[in-house]
This record gives structure tokens, sequence and C-alpha cells, in this order.
DNA sequence: TATGAATGAGGTTTCATTCAT
DNA sequence: CATGAATGAAACCTCATTCAT
């Protein structure tokens, strides 16, 4: 790992768990093992951190939702019953909420939402947006497939999504996300896709 | 108003919009029309006014829970049609989301929550464990009215719960809480009530 | 001499020799014998300082400049031949030139002339626009009074003003202005206006 | 031009704009396109460029002045009126202080003069004592060919050299060196050389 | 020749806080 | 109650310079 990208790494850790300005440039120095001054022949100043980890993190984000459609389109591994449960757990989970780089950022952007009007609307998008479109996706097909009425499909998504979200922030953004929590995230995902497909 | 109520006032304003860290003694004086020195004579420290407000919101909190078994008695308002409207718009709303302290209240301890451990727990006393409890004791008074089973019950408090709080922080904790906005909260709130009730 | 007073001028005096870059704020505390952060409560930054310098040098100018046609009208004291004389010593000498205040300003515009576009138009205005026009103002005065055509005038008086500047700048701006240096300046000045005046 | 004359020249034009403590490293190697390490490779240090640029000034003079005694004897060209119009034409003008090397350097001179004794005798020599010679020995020449006794020469070379230097800080040391500023101080000098000649 | 990486020293500024009046 | 003045600690950042490659 070269020394920017251990300054980038250990700042997005730091900067998830106190926020932006509670980490100072001394302590990401301190605990890479550099000077100050050497900083700042990589970075030009304190916000170029961040926005180097947000610039990282959207590029992150573009190559998941430019692999999207072909996912979606995958038959399911074992295990999984429904249309769009590969999608859930390829996507959703391994590589955006339990991926280790993209959990600190989600974590890093729910703190700053606050106080960064960019990263308010990054939070939106890769939260709230995307999310919500790829699931309303993947319940027009289960629509299309008959497991329910379109407009059953609509209202279902919302409660979906509003349910996935709660789960998120209880299990996957507080705390370190261990093995075990993702396992009950897991879980509980899975129940609740139960839950919504034997309604009918 | 004396000069202490108008500190708390400012810092709550302040707080509430750009966090505790963010902002100064300086900018606090400086809307309140003093010095810095001054605030020393009200308060001990910094901290000492977010203790006082987070102590204000406990007592606010605290008044509000006890008040909760007459009102759920309570017969229903005109345009209410179900048990337990009346709590719902009278307390969680007028009594609390809408309430201008309580509002402020919830917006700094949401940001906070990162930043401080013991507002973390009140946070999530009183937006999820309080209110869980609340809407658990409503839907089981429906179940016992026969709307519905007590199993089914259980779950829906907490998709009911899930998406409360998914409206409240689309509507209620960024930008100003206009009128139009507490309206069309109050209406989702509605709409998805009736969804629920008529499912059976 | 209060604190803020005794900041204006040991920096007045050290960046007057050494220019405003090259003087530190740590520089300035160390000499007023007060920590870096006192000077903030005094000033809003360093720029502050010298925009209370420039602002006060401005006052005095003016006030300068309001005396002017007064002086202009009394009587030539003794050891004066000519009109415009008592001006020249009391105005250009006593109060601007030789005056400590005024004197450290013009070697501080003079040098931060360079760096500091609004110091330059303040140093064109004190040393080249208004002596030009006072000097006029007595040339014309002599013309009137016959001593010269107001053609001559014209053109002495640009003379003049070359002679006083190169004058100034070689006893008056630099090293310390001692008493010895003050008494030569006056007498070049007063042998060149010997020159001129009988030069006819 | 060789990587070193491109340091010495981006340095010139940048040191005589906003001066020697102004001008970073960084500033000079982004101009030049060279990385900051490079430079120390061609310059012991940042002073090693001033003293570099210094010297080469300092060749620059001392070959002037080796032919000034040329010059003077040189006949009178066309437009050319009077004995020494020829030396300050072609030695003043063009070889100094329209020479695009030395007008930089004269500014460059004019802004360290305060912050570099070393600079400020050069400044002295370049600016005062050698030009002040040279007029002198024109005027003595002048004054053996009968054009005005020696004493009123002596004077004449004072006033002369005042005005000098009035227009050369007019015209030629702030802004860009235009060929119009160029004709209007020669228009000048011109002028004052007119009526000089003409006053006897 | 040129560069990437690192550094020590020093700069300006902000902030919460104290204390005598 | 309120203020003026002062302060220590810490923040971010710039700069000239070095050195191995």
């Amino acid at each position: 790992m070269t020394t920017k990208e251990k300054i980038m790494d250990v700042a997005l850790h730091m900067f998830s768990e106190r926020g932006y300005e509670a980490v100072s440039i001394r302590d990401i120095c301190g605990e890479v093992g550099i000077k100050e001054s050497t900083l700042y022949y990589h970075f030009k100043n304190k916000k170029d951190i961040l926005d180097s980890l947000t610039a990282k993190f959207r590029e992150h984000i573009e190559g998941l939702l430019g692999g999207v459609d072909e996912i979606a389109d995958e038959p399911a591994a074992e295990g999984q019953e429904f249309v769009g449960e590969k999608m859930m757990d390829t996507y959703m989970m391994d590589s955006y909420l339990f991926e280790p780089f993209c959990n600190l950022m989600i974590r890093l952007m729910m703190i700053e939402q606050f106080h960064n009007e960019e990263i308010r609307e990054l939070y939106e998008k890769t939260m709230f947006t995307d999310p919500y479109e790829i699931q309303m996706d993947i319940f027009m097909r289960l629509a299309k497939a008959g497991t329910f009425t379109e407009n059953e499909a609509k209202w279902l998504v919302r409660d979906y999504h509003a349910y996935m979200n709660m789960l998120t922030y209880k299990y996957l953004l507080n705390g370190e996300l261990t093995e075990e929590r993702k396992q009950r995230y897991a879980k509980e995902v899975h129940e609740y896709m139960q839950r919504i497909m034997k309604r009918q």
C-alpha cells in the first residue's frame, strides 16, 4: 500500500468513526506514521482527502451500477428462492453494504451529510435514490412474474425500502461490522422477503 | 426571555443546523448579543449548554410519556377513523415531531449521535425505543379490537415503525419545518394507516 | 498606551523596516510582550493591523490637508524669505516628513507599494499627487507675486517636485531619522529655493 | 534556452513583480515546468537564484560602463542636437532602462532594496552613483563646449538627475513596459533637454 | 538531469476558557 | 450580570530543503 493509499485508508477509518471535523491532520499522520508536512505532498489540503475518498466511492458505485443489469438476469443461486434475491445478496450486501470500503464510506456520509452539501447529495443518491430504483425494478419483475399486481408492487417497494433502511441503520452502521451482524442482517432481510412473498 | 433562555434558544438553533462542534461560543454570543465571557456566568462551559438542552428535552419527553395513557383512551376526534390515530396526531406530531423545541432537538440528536454517546442513547430512546413501544401498544389494542391477529400486529408494527422513520427523516428533519411539509407528512401517515387497515 | 496602540506602534516600526510579509505575528507579539492569541482579541487578522495603520494615516493626512489653506495665508516666520516657505516648513517637514508616525508610514508604503495595490494608491496620493498640488499652488502664488511667469512656474514646480522626491528618498527614508539628517534635508531644501528665486 | 536559463528567466519575472519573498520555489518550478527537487540540481538554494541574477546584472552593467567612453565621443545621430544625447539614448535607454533584462532587474532591485543590503548597494550604484557620474561627465563636456559655466553645470546635473529618476519611476518601473511608455519617456527626456539648453 | 517522497521549522488563526473589574 | 483582556492548546497549512533513485 502506498503512502497515499495508507493516508486515505486511515482517514476513512477515522472520519467514519468520529466525523471529518473531529479528526485532525495530526491524528491521521500519527496513525500513518508520517509528518504532517508529508501529507501535504500527497494531498492539497484536508478537504482534498475527503474529496479523494468520495471520488473513489463514486467510481466504485458507478462500477456497481454498471453491472446491475447482468446480475438481474442471472439465475438464482441455491437458497435463493425469488427473483431478485441474487441481486440483493450479491449487490446490496457483498459488494456494497458489507464491502469494507463502502461500509465505511456510508458511515462517513451518514455523519457528514449534516455538514457537507455535496456529501448529503451523494448519500441520498447512493442510499436512497439508487437502491430505490433497483428495488423498484425487482418488484416490477416480480409483478410481471405474477407474484402480485403492479399496484401492490408500488406500495411494497416503499415498505421494503423503509424496512431495509431500518435494518441497515440497525446492524451495519455502528460499531464494528462483525460476521455475526452481517448474518443477522441477512437473516432479517430473508425473513422479510419470505413474509412478503407468502402474503398473497 | 432571560439571557440564559436566549442562549439556549440560539444554541439549539445553531447546533441543530451545523452540529455542536461546528458552532463556536463566539457564534452563539454574537447572535445573542453578549460577550463570550458573559456566557460563562450562565453556563459552566460549552458542554453545559448542550447538557442543559438535553436535560430540558428529557423533562419534556417525560411529560409526554406521562400523558400517553390518558390520551390512548380518549375517543377519536372527527376525521380520525381508527383507534390510536388520536395519539399519533396529538402526540407524535403536535406535541413532538412538529413541536419546535423537540423538532430541533431531534435534528441536533440526529447529528450528534455520532459524536456523543449520551446523545446516541437519548436518540435511540426517544426516536426508536419509546415510539416503538407506544406504537406496539396501539397495534395490540387494534389486535384486541379484532382488526388483525396479534401475530400480524407484531409484524405490522415493525413495518409501520420503519415507514414512520423514513417519513420523519424525509419531511421533518432537514430544511425549515414549514406548514406544507407538516401537512404532507400527516397526509402520508394517514394514507399508510388507511392502507394497513384495509388490508384484511 | 493601550495594548492595541502598542501593537500598532510595534507593528509600524517593524513593517517599516522589514516589510509587512517579513514580519510575523510572533515577532510583533514578542516585542509587545503578549501571546499571539491576545493579538487576535484586538485585531481580526494580520491584514487588519495594516489596515488600521493606513486608516490612521489617512485621517492624519486629511487633518493636514484640511489645514493647508490657513497656513498658506499666514505671514512668513523669521528666516523665511519667500511666500510658501512657511507651508513647506510647517507642513511638509514638521507635520509630515519629520513627524514620526508619518515618516514610518511613508517608509512602510514605499516598501509595500509593490505588494499591495491599496497602498500603492495611498503612496501615490500622499507622496505625489497631494504634495504636487500644494507645490503647484505655492508656485502659482509666487507667479502672481511676480517672482516669475506662470509658464515658468509650471516647469519649476515639476523640477522642484522631482528634486524634493530625491532629497526625501536620500535623507528621510532609510536608517534612523536623526536630528542631523533632518537638518541636512532642511538645508538642501532651503538652498534649492534660494537658487530658484535668484535665477531671474 | 537551457533549464537553468529558464529558471532564471521565470524567477526574474516573478521576483520583479511580486518580490523575492513572495515568490516560492513552487511558483517558479510550476511555471518552468519542473519539480522542486530539480531546481536544486541547478541552484544551491533560493538565494542562489537571486545571486545568479545579480551576478549576471553586474556583468551586464560592467560591459555597459566599459563602452561608455567610446560612445561619448561618437558623433550625434540625426535628430540628436546636443552633445551627450547619443549616450542618453543609446546607453541609458536602449541598452539599459528599456533593455528587458535590465528593466526587470531594476524593478527587482527597487523592491528588494528594502529587504537585502547587497541589493540596496547595487541599486544605489546602478541607479544613482553610476548614472550620476555619467551625467556629470556629459554636463562637464557641455560646460567645456561653452553651453554653460561649470558652476551652472554642477547644479544642472543634480536637477537633471532628479528629474530623470522621477520619469523613470513614472514610466518604466510599473506595469508592462510598452512601446508607448518608452516613447513617452523618451519624449519627456528630450523636452527636458531642450528646456535646459535654451535657458541661457 | 530529473523526480518522488519526506521533513523541520515556522506561519496565521480559532477556540474554549479564566479572571479581575 | 456583564465585560475587557488575556491565554494555552491546537488547528491547518506553506516553505525551503534533502536525499535516494
